[in-house]
DNA sequence: GTCTATATTGAGATAGAC
DNA sequence: GTCTATCTCAATATAGAC
């Protein structure tokens, strides 16, 4: 699907606009619910405008996904880089991640309604990248901290998958409460219990 | 909304034929893609069918959420009780909410689906009654574990969310995955790091 | 590039016979 | 209770002027 951008010096406000209602309507309502009259509405735009700069809904969908996806993507491996014990790096990683997701709440919103919230007739598109680029680089600290003795050994994949859980919960709280009963402040001291177990010693 | 029930005696077919069809059309379409039409041709009847037990799509939808939820809420209450120290009714617990929501994957992904997944236009309902009375029941096992001393005293919320991260985030998996990379086994995995910790002792 | 006006389809819902 | 046939409306999308 080729998609026309506006020639050189020419206004593009009307583009952007559109894009940034799409992630607005689509992570308010989802992606059946919120029909073209109400994306241009939101965008102040008319319809024509729409078609012509993303030849249909689905297009806009599609071109959304790729911009954002291709954002996030950079921004986590921007983080994965930072001294200290590998425990510091994780939490730091994680709590990084954390704040950036939290800073852009109706982006991740809307992935989270396509990737657990059924394609409700949106096209598919790979949502799971991301998510899969925080568990590669979790993967990779933990490996390096067992190498250093800082992590004990054992089953890397049990160890990234709960760290990631402490992640994904807090995250996930974060998304459909607005009173969340977690913040990162909690997801730090839950990552400390996961390091230290709750077990008396 | 009153909703009408068949007089005794009568075939109650249609009406759980409704019921079914709209469990797995809604959580495989989502509430705003799903058509009538569609939900009355997988339930082999007309529409007037539908409209007559439930009065509209909505009402079908808010009928299928009030009798999953006390479905899962009974099962919950029952899953309590059980022998054996703290850690022990902990993962017992779990594993069997767990093993229960997974064989009533269509189910629980429908409540993702409205729960992370953006209103869609679907009424609402508070999806949340069955996570939160989960929450509810790890915090009493938590905290009798620290009266009894086999937990280490610390905050109960934070002890409690881990517990819950490494549930939701298996569950998760389950969801969004037709090869889940982690199952059953690995949640208990993943609670017994949490209860030992990952940092060399 | 952006508009007005419109084509076309399918949605949710109902009337009224049986 | 269940059907056929139909109403009404809003959805996506486009034609064609400027």
């Amino acid at each position: 699907m080729k998609i026309q951008t506006p020639p050189y010096g020419h206004p593009v406000e009307a583009r952007e606009r559109l894009l940034a209602a799409a992630l607005e309507q689509f992570a308010l309502r989802g992606y059946a619910a919120t029909s073209v009259r109400e994306l241009c509405e939101a965008a102040g735009v008319t319809k024509p405008v729409l078609y012509y700069y993303f030849k249909s809904k689905e297009g806009l969908f599609l071109q959304l996904m790729e911009e954002t996806s291709a954002i996030l993507e950079t921004m986590i491996a921007d983080l994965a880089n930072y001294p200290g014990s590998a425990r510091e790096r994780i939490v730091h990683f994680i709590t990084e991640v954390f704040n950036a997701c939290d800073q852009q709440l109706p982006l991740i919103k809307l992935i989270y309604s396509i990737l657990f919230g059924t394609p409700q007739g949106a096209p598919s598109f790979n949502l799971e990248q991301n998510y899969d680029r925080i568990l590669e680089t979790i993967t990779g600290l933990v490996e390096e901290g067992i190498v250093r003795g800082e992590i004990a050994r054992g089953n890397v994949n049990d160890i990234v998958w709960t760290i990631m859980a402490c992640f994904s919960v807090t995250l996930e709280e974060q998304l459909c409460r607005c009173n969340p009963r977690i913040d990162g402040a909690s997801m730090v001291r839950m990552l400390n219990l996961v390091f230290n177990g709750i077990a008396p010693h």
